[in-house]
DNA sequence: AAGCGGATCTACT
DNA sequence: GTAGATCCGCTTC
């Protein structure tokens, strides 16, 4: 399969982003088609959290591509997808997904919702897979690891512009990230068409108005 | 030591 | 659509 130090995964995280939609993350007995995810572009990029450099938090993102960077907020765990070889922080956020296994743990983990809710958002998809910070770090195309990625490739990259149709039929949208306040008009959220699992998406009020 | 902002979520109108 | 809960870090005093 793969080598080791080396993953499927394309350094960019916009490529990245495609090759992970459709794909399916293996949680603590639940599993995830991925539905919404959002590239984020290392330290160039004002919204990522690499744009500050390398610190504690963040510095599973300057690692190896292929690992898993987790961070806290508002009480929540949210996880990304590390892309970019050492030494550089681009990463793919996994924003939501349908659970395709493991929906009987969802009465304990998700209680009281609807089934399309259970991994609507990056909060509710960790909760709903089990995924804590305490799976930081760990390497996602191991298949030995509690936390692990079956890459689907249904996603060619665009090629001349055009946005690629994927072989089933589905498509991917792109719009831009939800909640950020700086460069909140980058297009480099996707997800996939129509999907009732995608989260909806809300401006961060901090950002400045949307131009045009 | 205090304040505030954030890659959020839920409940409510 | 709006508000409140919530909590960790970073900034500032």
């Amino acid at each position: 399969m793969t080598e080791p130090g080396s993953t499927p995964l394309d350094p960019d995280p916009l490529v990245a982003a495609r090759q992970l939609l459709g794909s399916i993350l293996h949680g603590r007995g639940a599993s995830a088609l991925i539905t919404e995810v959002e590239a984020y572009a290392g330290t160039t990029d004002p919204a990522s959290h690499a744009f500050r450099g390398l610190d504690r938090r963040n510095a599973v993102m300057f690692g190896p591509p292929g690992h898993l960077y987790t961070y806290q907020m508002h009480g929540h765990t949210c996880a990304n997808i590390v892309c970019s070889p050492e030494g550089d922080a681009r990463a793919v956020l996994l924003r939501a997904g349908r659970i395709v296994a493991g929906q009987e743990l969802m009465a304990e983990r998700r209680p009281g919702r609807r089934d399309r809710e259970w991994a609507r958002g990056p909060g509710n998809l960790t909760r709903a897979l089990g995924i804590t910070m305490a799976d930081a770090d760990t390497p996602v195309f191991e298949p030995s690891s509690p936390i692990w990625l079956e890459l689907r490739d249904l996603t060619p990259e665009p090629r001349n512009g055009v946005e690629p149709l994927i072989s089933t039929g589905l498509h991917i949208s792109t719009g831009p990230r939800v909640g950020v306040s700086r460069a909140a008009d980058e297009p480099y959220r996707l997800w996939l068409t129509g999907d009732p699992t995608v989260s909806a998406y809300r401006r961060s009020p901090a950002a400045p108005p949307r131009i045009g």
